[in-house]
DNA sequence: TTGTGTTTAAGAGGTG
DNA sequence: CACCTCTTAAACACAA
């Protein structure tokens, strides 16, 4: 299976940490370091594969043969022996030290699936996360259905194998659930098919990159139900797209419950609203809208940070599901966005780096380039990998307030208020 | 013909 | 127990 043209492009960066926790660039580093300990940072982020190589990427085995025998399209068990608790754990772990945080048990390495070799193994992953992860792993804003198949199928090898009917959930997944956007194809673009990408709108089911779409509790459920129908009616399916992403930041994570797959603890609500509302920053052009949608809460991200309430960073788990499949982040310099990058890319940079999220080069992505659109990158990965692991550690003290500069506070802003005019696209599909 | 996209339906399992 | 999320399957239409 070969990605469409459109998906090829090249992107340049280098290779960039920053261990300081005196600045802002501890942001970065937490959702950018390399999550699996056991690899070593530099391992996946030579430039030469930030190329996108045609053949390896046609090298795959078609998804849509299995061989004979193959437990993955036979009903093998999804997740024996609860794989993600151990490489998740580990990338939590790694980052959260990274962070500053005190964990108090480590997982134990030898219980770490790698997903992107191991063919028996289900990623624990929602189809929903990983068109997400595929979309972040891509560098476009955009990317095509066979590039989001082509992802699946380079670093999930059970879908490699696994019937092809997983295409339909995942075609199922893109039209139906209204997170994703379809982008038609410009007239004068050949191939089949258009483009998906996250609708901003929605933006911030992502956090970490990992889709979060969770109910809303019943105190106060039917407020935002109210406000959203009366915004814009939609499927149940969709329904709870705005409605989760008021309770998707977790004030502390809490393991699930052995057996438990979506065992969660959410915040109140409203704590959001008040936290926006009090950042002295971020008071220039946020749409009220959004911040009463809370479609946008990079407000009360950036207060986290000011605040040291952690638990935001909590929430960054991009290396999680990305190590989990063999997959690392690594950060770039600034400036270093290499050539072809149009003024919304150089943007999107500037929103990435704020974010941390700039440079997310994947050791074992066969040189697709990685990157995120602002779009895309609010938040990113946690809700799947939480769901379906028992966390070893946790989390002993609050972190610790992070200093910064009023330098990082206003590099911080502007490269996200200049990606703000692209979510007022968002608006009309209020 | 094949890939893409939409829609409907059903079932499993989690949540409140 | 009702509702929700997610997955899976299937049918159909459309476009390259």
């Amino acid at each position: 299976m070969m990605l469409h043209p459109e998906d090829q492009d090249s992107v340049s960066g280098s290779v960039h940490f920053d261990d300081s926790l005196t600045s802002l660039h501890w942001l970065q580093n937490f959702s950018i370091l390399s999550a699996n300990p056991e690899r070593t940072p530099s391992s996946g982020c030579h430039p030469q594969h930030l190329f996108y190589n045609k053949n390896q990427l046609g090298g795959t085995d078609s998804p849509s043969s299995p061989p004979a025998g193959d437990t993955a399209a036979a009903g093998m068990p999804q997740t024996p022996g609860n794989p993600t608790t151990s490489c998740s754990s580990l990338a939590n772990s790694y980052a959260l030290q990274q962070a500053g945080h005190y964990i108090t048990t480590q997982t134990n390495p030898s219980e770490e699936i790698d997903y992107k070799t191991n063919r028996h193994v289900k990623p624990p992953y929602s189809y929903a996360t990983l068109i997400c992860m595929a979309m972040q792993a891509s560098n476009k804003t955009k990317i095509t259905l066979s590039a989001i198949y082509s992802w699946i199928t380079e670093n999930c090898c059970y879908y490699r194998y696994a019937e092809p009917s997983w295409q339909n959930s995942i075609r199922h997944n893109l039209s139906l659930n209204k997170c994703f956007m379809k982008v038609p194809r410009q007239k004068d673009e050949p191939g089949k098919g258009g483009f998906w990408q996250i609708d901003p709108q929605y933006a911030d089911m992502f956090v970490n990159g990992v889709f979060k779409r969770r109910r809303m509790p019943a105190t106060n459920f039917n407020t935002q139900r109210q406000s959203k129908m009366l915004s814009s009616p939609s499927s149940s399916y969709d329904s709870q797209c705005n409605q989760t992403s008021q309770q998707m930041r977790m004030v502390h994570f809490q393991g699930p419950v052995p057996g438990n797959k979506r065992k969660q603890v959410f915040p109140k609500r409203g704590s959001k609203l008040a936290r926006v509302s009090k950042s002295p920053l971020l008071t220039t052009d946020i749409k009220t809208s959004d911040i009463l949608r809370g479609d946008f809460d990079l407000a009360s991200v950036f207060d986290d940070v000011l605040s040291g309430n952690d638990s935001t960073f909590e929430d960054l788990d991009i290396n999680t599901a990305l190590s989990s499949l063999g997959c690392e982040m690594e950060q770039s310099s600034q400036n270093q966005h290499g050539p072809g990058y149009s003024n919304e890319d150089e943007q999107a940079c500037a929103y990435l780096e704020a974010n941390g999220m700039m440079g997310c080069n994947m050791e074992d992505f066969h040189h697709q380039q990685v990157q995120v659109h602002p779009q895309y990158c609010e938040g990113m990965f946690t809700d799947q990998i939480h769901q379906h692991q028992q966390h070893p550690w946790e989390i002993k003290e609050e972190v610790q307030a992070i200093p910064l500069t009023l330098d990082h506070g206003y590099g911080f802003c502007e490269g996200f208020f200049s990606e703000m005019q692209l979510w007022e696209r968002a608006e009309s599909y209020l």
